[in-house]
RNA sequence: UGUUCCUUGGUGUAAUGGUAGCACAUCAGUUUCUGGCACUGCUUGUCAGGGUUCGAAUCCUUGAGGAACAACCA
């Protein structure tokens, strides 16, 4: 019985959440969850970020602990508080809140004296060799490295070098303190790693001119989660390297039982983008593209100006992506597929004609107008129905159109009928060109017997083809910026070989005038829609009334552009 | 020729010694006043060899392939 219930909680969780129900189980840390999430404040969070807070977050929720937000601040050349407060509303905005906000700049003066602690006992020394020495010392992971000549110094000279470094008498770079591990260890980590260096340059966000002395990471992360209490520090799989590290930092000087836990899952790498932040930064910096919330960058900020909502980005991490020890790629159709899955359900159907042509009603009386009914979102039944205007000249999508048509082409073509959605059946009757050849305006007649919800034998026929139309005289006029892939190749973080800049796609970004129905007028920021037939769309922080402006978050499937494409 | 980690359909992920399943993608249908949604079905997989076992994707072993580590970054 025990065992059956045992398996059934098992049941469902990852590699990450089976360790810590085990933890939990066999009473560690007195059976307490913490855990942090550790943004250096550096950039913008990404969606990979997103897995991470997903993570981070979600096992302190699981299992009844807290998280904490700490920003691993230790490195003032880089962060800035511009990058402090967008994490902080991302994170939000991604429906996570933390129990308490640390710095580990918070633990300067305590992680200072336990440097001081190491120097007396042995275990730490001022190195006075340049970068490069020390770097050629280190030897290779195949090689040992060799002993610096400044290894053995007295404690008391060790301890007066620290205090200068300290008291800005030593300039950047000539000197560091180091642990005094093993040069020889088959682990790089443990080659005497850095603890200390020399930072004047630059003020810190927090503490301004304060130190001139700031911890590496390593000596900086493990000391912060135990200051703290954390009891599982999640983290990505390159860190793994890093954990006996870590954990020989912390026994140095460990008082009790009690010990952080570090533990990597892969990170999240997505097809037709990239993650890191330097090549991010370089998107922003050479104007390729328009900000660190562009719609087409992985950023969460971005994401969300794109349209997609903190439910899909949850659902993709949590049901779809998982948490493993392998390091793939997953292909954007998945996240795309999860936002397609939300909206579909959330967002209300209007008409937007992207690509527009005219199409005249040439039976319809000139100047007679009237309003049909049509259904918000049928996935809904509580959206309900607006009225939307129809005159004798509508905006139809140049696609659905074709002078001569292949078979299974259900739209107009002449001759042949079509459904104006939620109004009348039409039958094409032609066209007029110019002089070019292009098409600029389409004839029909329609059937004033057949209009939608009528009830009519007429209306109710079976017509094969469905397209959307917005009344010429009360489309609003709108600017539609169409998203790409931002890469044309699947992985552009992995080839080495070409140009970054080769392998953007070119056509990533496309603005086209549409004409969106009447309805959309007051549509406010963010809010989302689907644009029948052609996608999903949501408004842009850029949008005004009377200059609408439309983003096109993702695109419905469409399967007839691949029987088009045959 | 070091250390650590990884390898299940095209991609990602389950199966915790006992029926290899799910999602995305693909293909073929049904349905439809969205060529959307929904529904049905097909195809495709345990890196290789050896061992333990009544039974191995799972444990052991050898090999192959991949990743991380040589910043005064995190």
């Amino acid at each position: 019985m025990d065992e059956k219930k045992e398996e059934n909680e098992v049941q469902g969780l990852n590699f990450i959440e089976a360790e810590v129900a085990k933890d939990l189980e066999e009473g560690r840390n007195n059976g307490r969850i913490q855990t942090r999430f550790p943004p250096e404040p550096n950039g913008y969070l990404h969606i990979g970020h997103a897995k991470a807070i997903c993570m981070d977050f979600g096992i302190a929720k699981k299992f009844n602990g807290t998280c904490n937000l700490r920003f691993d601040d230790t490195n003032p050349v880089k962060e800035d508080v511009e990058y402090v407060d967008s994490i902080k509303e991302d994170i939000q905005w991604l429906g996570y809140q933390w129990q308490n906000v640390y710095y580990a700049s918070d633990y300067f003066q305590q992680l200072y004296d336990l440097a001081i602690r190491f120097i007396k006992e042995g275990k730490a020394y001022v190195d006075e060799q340049s970068a490069e020495q020390i770097a050629a010392q280190k030897g290779s992971p195949t090689v040992p490295g060799t002993n610096s000549p400044y290894r053995d110094r007295s404690v008391e000279e060790n301890l007066k070098l620290f205090q200068d470094m300290t008291d800005g008498k030593v300039e950047d770079g000539k000197m560091v303190l180091r642990a005094k591990i093993d040069m020889a260890s088959p682990n790089m980590h443990f080659r005497d790693p850095i603890m200390y260096r020399i930072i004047t340059t630059h003020p810190h966000h927090r503490t301004g001119w304060k130190w001139k002395v700031y911890p590496m990471y390593d000596f900086a992360h493990g000391q912060s989660d135990y200051f703290e209490g954390v009891t599982h520090s999640l983290c990505t799989l390159e860190f793994e390297v890093h954990r006996p590290l870590y954990d020989w930092f912390i026994d140095q000087f460990a008082d009790s039982d009690y010990r952080p836990k570090q533990r990597e899952f892969n990170r999240l790498n997505l097809t037709y983008t990239v993650m890191s932040k330097r090549k991010m930064l370089q998107l922003v910096k050479e104007g390729l593209v328009r900000g660190w919330d562009d719609p087409r960058m992985p950023t969460i900020c971005g994401l969300r100006r794109r349209g997609y909502t903190p439910e899909s980005i949850h659902d993709f991490v949590y049901n779809k992506i998982g948490f493993t020890k392998y390091v793939g790629l997953i292909d954007m159709s998945v996240l795309e597929s999860c936002i397609r899955e939300d909206l579909n359900k959330r967002a209300n159907r209007v008409c937007g004609v992207v690509n527009p042509v005219k199409l005249v009603l040439t039976n319809y009386p000139d100047n007679q107008e009237e309003t049909v009914q049509m259904e918000n979102n049928q996935e809904d039944e509580n959206a309900g129905m607006r009225d939307v205007p129809f005159s004798k000249e509508c905006w139809i999508e140049r696609d659905d159109f074709m002078e001569e048509a292949p078979k299974k082409y259900f739209r107009l073509t002449p001759g042949n009928e079509v459904r104006l959605k939620g109004a009348y059946i039409v039958k094409c009757t032609g066209c007029k060109k110019d002089e070019n050849g292009n098409v600029v305006e389409v004839y029909a007649e329609y059937d004033p017997l057949s209009k939608s919800g009528s009830g009519t034998p007429e209306s109710n026929r079976k017509i094969k083809g469905t397209i959307h139309w917005v009344s010429v005289k009360h489309a609003l006029e709108a600017e539609v910026r169409l998203y790409d892939r931002l890469f044309s190749c699947e992985n552009p973080g992995e080839d080495k070989e070409r140009d970054f800049h080769e392998m953007l796609n070119p056509d990533s970004l496309k603005i086209v005038k549409a004409y969106v129905e009447p309805s959309l007028a007051n549509a406010k920021a963010l809010d989302h829609y689907q644009f029948q037939r052609i996608g999903y769309f949501n408004v842009d922080p850029d949008s005004k009334p009377g200059a609408l402006v439309f983003n096109r978050t993702v695109g419905l499937k469409d399967s007839w552009a691949k029987i088009a494409n045959k």
